[in-house]
DNA sequence: GTCTATACTGGGATAGAC
DNA sequence: GTCTATCCCAGTATAGAC
C-alpha cells in the first residue's frame, strides 16, 4: 500500500540517474520522459521547468544527507568513532546514493541564484557537522590541525572523489576503501 | 618578436576561461567569439568544431602538466621531498593554471570516444608518476600504504578540489594550503 | 494525468563576400 | 583571416484535446 510510487517520484529518480550520467546541461527532457515512460510534454504537469527538477533533487539530497549523517553519528562515543562513520558514510553516499538523490559540487553553478543560495546554505550545514567532529578531536584529544575548515574540505573532496572512479564490479568494497582512507587521515603515510 | 600571440591562441585562452566558468556544455561559441574579439563564424577558420577546441585544450594541458611536474620533481632527493613538491604543484596548477590550460575530470565525459581515450591515457601517465612516488616511499622508507593507486586518487582529489573553493582574495596562500595538506598526508590527524 | 502537436529559442555549423 | 547572413537542429516549454 505504502509502496505506491508517484509518477513525480519516478521522474525524479530517473532525473537523478540521467543527470549523473550526462550532467545537467547535457541531459535533455525528451530522454528523461522516455525513461520515465511518458511523453515529453507530460513532465510539465509535474514540474514547472528543468531547473525545478534539478533544485528539487539537490534539495532533497541535501536534506537526506544531513539527516542520515546525523543518524549515523548517533551513539558514537569518541571523535575517532565519528570520523570513521563519517568517512564511510560520505563515500557510500556518493558512490551508491539512494534513488532520487543527486548532488555534485560541479552542478551548483547550474542553479539559478535563489536556488543556489538555498542549496549552498544546506551544504554548509553539512560541512559544519564535519568541522565539529574535527574540532572536537582537537579539543579533546589534541588532533593535529589548525583550521577544521581546511581539513574538512580535504576530507570531503577525497571521499566524494571515490564516486568518479569506483567500479561496482571492481575488487574493492566501499568498506575497504573507507578503512584505508580513515587510516590515511588518522595516521598519515609516515611510519611512527 | 617571439611575443606574437596568434588568434588561435587567444581563442584557446578565452575558451579555457569560459569553459572553467560555465562548463563545456553550457558555454557557447558566440560568447567565446565575443571575448576573443571576432565574430562567431570566424572561429571555424581556426577550429573544425567546439569539440576540437575542448580536445586541444585538454591535450595541451595534460602535456603541460606532465612536463611541468617532471621538471618540478627533478633534483628531489627523497620521496618525501617529491611528495611535498607534488602536492604544491598539483594545488597550484588547478587553482592558477597558466592561460590556455584547462582540465576537469568532470568534462572527460564531454569528449568524443576517440578524444576521450587519448586524454585518459595521458591522465593515467600523470597518475603513474604519483603512484611511483608513493611506491618509492613504501619501498625505501616503509610508508604505510597497501595500494599506491588508492592513495594516489585520494591525494589528487583533495588537491584538485582546492580549486573549487579557493578565493584569491582569501587569507590562505597556496603555499600554506600545500603545507597543511602535506602535513595531513604525512602525519595524519592523530598525535604521536 | 497523459497525449499530440507545435511554438520558440539558442546555439553549432556553413557559405560566400570582402 | 574575418565578416555577414543564414541554415538547421536540438531542446525547453506551451496549448489544447482526450
Amino acid at each position: 500500500m505504502s509502496e505506491a510510487i508517484s509518477r513525480r517520484e519516478i521522474i525524479l529518480q530517473e532525473a537523478a540517474h540521467l543527470f549523473r550520467e550526462k550532467g545537467y546541461p547535457a541531459a535533455n527532457l525528451r530522454e528523461l520522459a522516455r525513461r520515465a515512460g511518458i511523453q515529453g510534454g507530460s513532465i510539465y504537469h509535474h514540474f514547472a521547468s528543468k531547473q525545478e527538477i534539478l533544485f528539487q533533487l539537490m534539495d532533497h539530497t541535501m536534506n537526506d544527507m544531513i539527516e542520515r549523517l546525523t543518524v549515523r553519528l548517533e551513539g558514537a562515543a569518541t571523535p575517532l568513532e565519528k570520523l570513521q562513520r563519517l568517512v564511510y558514510f560520505h563515500i557510500e553516499y556518493f558512490v551508491t546514493g539512494p534513488d532520487q538523490t543527486y548532488i555534485t559540487d560541479d552542478e551548483l553553478r547550474n542553479l539559478e541564484p535563489q536556488n543556489y543560495l538555498e542549496i549552498v546554505a544546506k551544504r554548509d550545514r553539512y560541512q559544519r557537522i564535519v568541522e565539529g567532529i574535527l574540532a572536537e578531536g582537537k579539543a579533546e584529544h589534541g588532533w593535529l590541525l589548525e583550521e577544521p575548515k581546511l581539513y574538512t574540505r580535504a576530507l570531503l573532496k577525497m571521499c566524494a572523489g571515490v564516486a568518479t572512479w569506483y567500479k561496482l564490479d571492481g575488487p574493492l568494497s566501499i568498506a575497504k576503501i573507507a578503512e584505508a582512507y580513515t587510516r590515511l587521515l588518522c595516521n598519515g603515510l609516515l611510519p611512527r
